[in-house]
DNA sequence: ATAAAAGTGGGGAATAGTGGTGAATTTTGT
DNA sequence: ACAAAATTCACCACTATTCCCCACTTTTAT
């Protein structure tokens, strides 16, 4: 099988595959997104992604979670909340209530709710994101809008032991 | 049967199946609700919803409990309370007093009992939120106010390890 | 330059949501 | 108490949406 593959997958054994870089797809006419397939075999060939769940994210964008990456987060954090805090409950609300379990399509492809294209201010054009165990979609003109420019990076090259 | 859904039932032990997301039906005019069939869906084919527990909510929205989720939180946590207590005695009232016990129709809906869609203030549009254990039943209206802004949101980024 | 892969658009089938009708049970009035 | 009326409930049918598959176009890599 995976003989050119192999190489690819093999990865450091205390290194996390993680998500990266920034991809420019769009809605078609049905509303669906196309997830860069580059992102979707970030894991390796044989763990092409095939689901997402998405959210709120922060930020005005929308976040997007491998199936265990996501378990993992509302077991091992959200739902650890006590759901006494009315501040909790709207925490839990907002990010369990409004995911949405996405089949990707034999094209890769995944359909957003509208309330998550309203919240991220999404109409044709976005900004997909890895970002470690997540991707970020954003509306393109709002990342746009958002992304840092030089001096704010520049300030804390120092942060990072540059 | 079940070929395909087989594999999808298929869960880590340790990993619960839970509700989530966010739907928009209304009552239509006989009063119906619609319970979305992800939902009804949402612990596997082979069991599918057709019986839910409601009840007044936190928040100003109703409360909906699969049978089995609802006898366990009557049993371990609301008859635990101290009925000394007359605060708890409220309490109980307010949950075990206000309960209904809606068997779905074929179509998947149920009636919801009047003193509960006034107390959710809930005329046509409704917001269904799929949160963990439950659902929520809101007015669409009242959800639509107390969705959280992206402000809200961010502050508690870090408290959840982002 | 050619081939393979990724992205885009569209069509057909299945399913969910909605409205309606008839039967049964409950309520009210005489 | 009985009859009539009305409300509730269950089942049926239609419409709209969603989902899934296929084909085409564009891009990328060799």
């Amino acid at each position: 099988m995976g003989k050119s593959g192999e190489k690819c997958i093999k990865k450091l054994s205390t290194m996390r595959t993680v998500f990266m870089g920034e991809y420019h797809p769009s809605l078609d006419e049905k509303g669906r997104a196309a997830i860069p397939a580059k992102l979707r075999r970030a894991f390796g060939e044989n763990s092409v992604i095939n689901r997402l769940i998405i959210t709120h994210g922060f930020d005005k964008c929308i976040m997007a979670f491998r199936e265990e990456d996501w378990k993992t987060f509302v077991e091992e954090k959200l739902i650890k909340l006590s759901q006494a805090d009315s501040a909790n409950r709207q925490r839990i609300r907002f990010l369990l209530g409004g995911a949405c379990d996405c089949e990707l399509d034999k094209q890769g492809r995944i359909i957003i709710p509208g309330y998550l294209l309203d919240y991220a201010r999404i109409k044709k054009d976005i900004t997909v994101l890895g970002v470690y165990d997540r991707l970020e979609i954003w509306a393109r003109e709002v990342y746009d809008q958002y992304r840092p420019d030089a001096g704010a990076v520049d300030s804390f090259a120092g942060d990072l032991g540059f």
